[in-house]
DNA sequence: AAGGGCCGAATTGTATACAATTATGCGGAA
DNA sequence: TTCCGCATAATTGTATACAATTCGGCCCTT
């Protein structure tokens, strides 16, 4: 019962070289070439194209025509931006979440809340790894809530990118766990009252609290 | 020197079925057989597929897993959607733009605003598609001044799915193609100033304005 | 020595054959 | 009749061969 030689080419291809992306073994600015990929995933260059395509909507990988795709470069100065653009976006999401949500999915944002705080609690070393984990959940908890299938694909692409940017600018940056939870708390507050204003502007700050990360007593 | 027997099937695939869906002879929900387009087209499926990609990440085709691609079914509410969120990211993008901005582009987006004014003194039956070509090089060229490659990237496949959205939806709508003449002036004149709330809040007016073109006396 | 054009190698683009998966329709059982 | 399972057809996924393009260096010219 050996027999999964290989029924998803494209997506381990896809999973492996983002892996090495996100591990800094394919450094930005490196060339992929399609044919060394595959050799090294073992698979055909096919997979290896269709995943480098998906890579790139991501914005993971540049490739421009015909020319071969190479790792994206980024400035640390895109850290920044999109956590800007991920207030623009996700605070209106969160806006129109304020009305549009579900008990059901009120229920589910104070449970990943809960969880949430209950890894800060317990803390160790895995905390900030489960942390995030559930901080994920809870933000594309409020896309699908918010109504507009089209704003969570447009959000997506920023969280993905962001992932690659801070570990490669800001590896270390302390999560402030317990402020950002909080905030959850405020933000499900916001929503239960189905106050549309105060949810936006509660997820703008904690957003733009996440950007700037260095208040003291937090 | 007949020799372009076929350089570029992918983008002559993508060309081909892009039209057709904007035509409506490909209509929503109907499904995309890569064979079938290929004979149709004259290319084999490989550059086909190329194509379906490129028109997934555009959000006019949908594809999930490895079923069979379909086009997009679209609602009318994504059109009001679609204008609420260019509203969203362009206003911000314009506010950007203020401060970022060349005199060089300024010159651009004048010399566009001049030659939009023009089209609609000349008038004609020409004259909203001429003016929807300028319009959109005008809007993209303050994408293009903003400083942020990503927004302009964000906002790219919200206009692409507009123009599906408008011709199905509404599509003898009246442009008022005056009143956004002299929007176009004012947003000139606030990136001018440098005063980034004021372009922004033009930007908004411009583009919630196209969203409810009903006003009278514009 | 600097610059431009040409040639070979590396790489991507396309076509096609085949394998795996998914969809469809039929027949039988409840 | 309705629903489930299975066989078969339709379609997509993958591998590979070949064509076209791009890249890089060398040589020639100035």
């Amino acid at each position: 019962m050996v027999k999964k030689p290989r029924q998803w080419a494209a997506d381990e291809a896809y999973r492996h070289i983002r892996r090495r992306i996100f591990r800094g073994e394919l450094a930005p600015g490196d060339s992929l070439i399609e044919q060394d990929l595959a050799a090294e995933i073992g698979v055909s260059r096919t997979p290896v194209r269709a995943a480098l395509h998906r890579l790139e909507t991501e914005g993971l990988v540049y490739a421009s025509g015909n020319r071969r795709a190479m790792v994206r470069e980024f400035a640390e100065a895109e850290v920044d931006e999109c956590f800007e653009l991920r207030a623009l976006l996700e605070s209106y999401a969160a806006g129109r979440a304020a009305t549009a949500i579900t008990p059901a999915g009120l229920a589910e944002l104070k449970d990943l809340s809960t969880q949430m705080e209950a890894v800060v609690a317990e803390g160790g070393e895995e905390a900030p790894v489960k942390f995030a984990t559930l901080n994920d959940q809870f933000h594309d908890g409020i896309l699908w809530h918010c109504g507009s299938q089209r704003l969570r694909d447009l959000i997506k692409p920023l969280v993905q990118v962001q992932l690659v940017l801070m570990q490669r600018f800001r590896p270390h940056i302390e999560m402030h766990l317990q402020r950002s939870c909080w905030h959850h708390r405020e933000i499900i507050a916001a929503l239960e009252a189905r106050d549309p204003a105060w949810a936006e502007t509660q997820m703008r700050t904690h957003l733009l609290s996440a950007k700037n990360p260095a208040v003291d007593g937090a």
